[in-house]
DNA sequence: CTCGGTTTTCT
DNA sequence: GAAAACCGA
């Protein structure tokens, strides 16, 4: 039997379109399948991210198991510890797919400078991204887009490539398996009850696109803005471990009756996670550093008053309903819709004027699907200091986006119970309600439903002075 | 004058 | 994205 080659999985658990796993497949050879819980030499991931990632590598461990397979578990230190396996295995490559932050890439950078000097082969292939981050470039200037619409175009004008790398039913084992520490389970943090509704792992993400393809992608391009519609694809955790690739999502999506419009959307978003890999690799710092220097002047609001309101946010009682319903959403479900993590994140920094990064980190610490990319560039585009961001002077009404994109106010009143009784507009601003109003809906303003931390247009003017004495 | 919708302006 | 300015009925 031949020399076995060491898969390490990282941020791809998945077997089909594994281009890692493809290779060691092609290559005929027993394959071990590795994970190293590595604290060191990646961004730790969130409470409820690292939930997710136990879940998933137990659906991949009992799959590769239907196929006569194993999947090796090991902590600490990469180096060490593949180095330790491959002392035990005598394997004749060690393959992985790559990852594109600073801190991943100069880990496996000596890695494979370490593993070559001993004469292991050592390849990684790209299975997490449609485009590596370094090959799209503006024709004229040859430097990487700082703009999603030229980039997205010259990423079309490239080319996709949809073809999907299906594993085998059984995959070859190696004569004897190494050890292999036992999977964990991580506890779900504090009021985190409702994640029942996902399941983890590559069959569950593929359940997700076939029910997103089947029923809730028509209407997509307007529905996704409606956080009571199920309009969104919900795919975005199964991205975040590499469960399903973006090039199934293109196949697959391209075969589907779809029409171009909602197909155009879907693709955008996809595009927008490759824009946002890219701008990470290209600003290794993108987490602790604005894109635009001269927002690191900026005078974020500090001390006890800043931190009651910081409070009030990640607590989901800020007053406002929808930045409330959001937040509540995020701390019990893991998940937040899209259009009001926009209005959530957008409150925090403009009118609140709190710094972006704490709110980055409150996201990465809640969110299933955060991202080391997605999470960071998002947060820089709203506060304006990112690439291609949102213009300073665009800044959302908690009131007018709720009454917007919530017209029935059935999210919001999902999330807070206590407003159930209000109707039309003024669920929005339940402040402007008359008292009879109020009363007959069972609210006590300051009670049951906090006051607003914050005045609407006092905030939005104090945010709109600094933002332009800042330009 | 006033109500509604549309356009412009804001780095 | 929102508010102010504008405009026709």
């Amino acid at each position: 039997m031949s020399q076995p080659i060491i898969v390490w999985f990282r941020q791809d658990l998945r077997l089909d379109d594994n281009m890692a796993v493809a290779a060691c497949v092609e290559a005929n050879a027993p394959m071990i399948a590795l994970f190293i819980d590595d604290r060191q030499h990646e961004r730790q991931a969130g409470a409820v991210s690292l939930w997710w990632r136990d879940q998933s590598l137990q659906a991949l461990a009992d799959e590769l198991q239907r196929r006569g397979s194993q999947l090796i578990l090991r902590e600490g230190d990469a180096a060490s510890q593949l180095n330790q396996l491959i002392d035990e295995t005598n394997p004749q490559a060690v393959f992985w797919n790559r990852q594109y932050y600073a801190e991943s890439i100069a880990r496996d950078t000596a890695i494979k400078a370490d593993l070559q000097a001993r004469q292991i082969n050592v390849e990684s292939f790209n299975s997490t991204l449609l485009f590596e981050p370094w090959q799209i470039r503006s024709k004229t200037a040859n430097t990487p887009f700082k703009v999603f619409t030229p980039f997205w175009k010259a990423c079309q004008t490239h080319g996709i490539d949809t073809r999907i790398w299906d594993a085998p039913m059984q995959f070859l084992a190696p004569s004897k398996w190494p050890q292999s520490l036992a999977l964990t389970k991580t506890n779900l943090p504090e009021g985190a009850h409702a994640l029942d509704q996902w399941q983890p792992g590559e069959a569950g993400a593929r359940k997700t696109l076939h029910r997103f393809l089947s029923e809730n992608i028509h209407g997509y391009a307007d529905g996704r803005d409606f956080p009571a519609k199920p309009a969104t694809s919900r795919l975005a955790p199964h991205l975040r471990w590499g469960e399903i690739s973006p090039r199934r999502l293109f196949a697959e999506t391209s075969a589907a009756p779809v029409s171009d419009n909602d197909q155009r959307k879907f693709f955008a978003e996809i595009g927008w996670r490759e824009f946002s890999y890219q701008t990470l690799f290209h600003n290794p710092n993108l987490k602790t550093t604005c894109l635009q220097p001269k927002f690191e002047a900026f005078p974020w609001r500090e001390g006890a008053e800043a931190e009651d309101d910081f409070e009030a946010w990640k607590n989901g009682t800020t007053g406002y309903p929808i930045v409330d319903a959001g937040m509540r959403e995020l701390r019990q479900t893991g998940y937040m819709h899209n259009r009001v993590r926009m209005i959530a994140a957008s409150f925090l920094i403009k009118h609140l004027l709190i710094d972006w990064r704490r709110g980055e980190a409150w996201f990465w610490e809640r969110l299933a699907d955060a991202d080391p990319a997605n999470n960071t560039a998002s947060w820089q585009w709203v506060a304006g200091c990112g690439a291609d961001a949102a213009p300073y002077f665009r800044i959302f009404n908690p009131i007018i986006q709720g009454q917007k994109f919530d017209p029935e106010g059935h999210y919001t009143k999902r999330y807070i119970p206590e407003l159930t009784g209000l109707s039309g507009k003024m669920l929005f601003s339940p402040w402007l309600a008359k008292s009879d109003l109020l009363e007959n809906a069972n609210v006590q303003l300051g009670q049951s439903y906090p006051k607003p931390i914050v005045e609407h247009d006092f905030a939005r003017n104090r945010a709109l002075d600094i933002f332009k004495a800042l330009a």
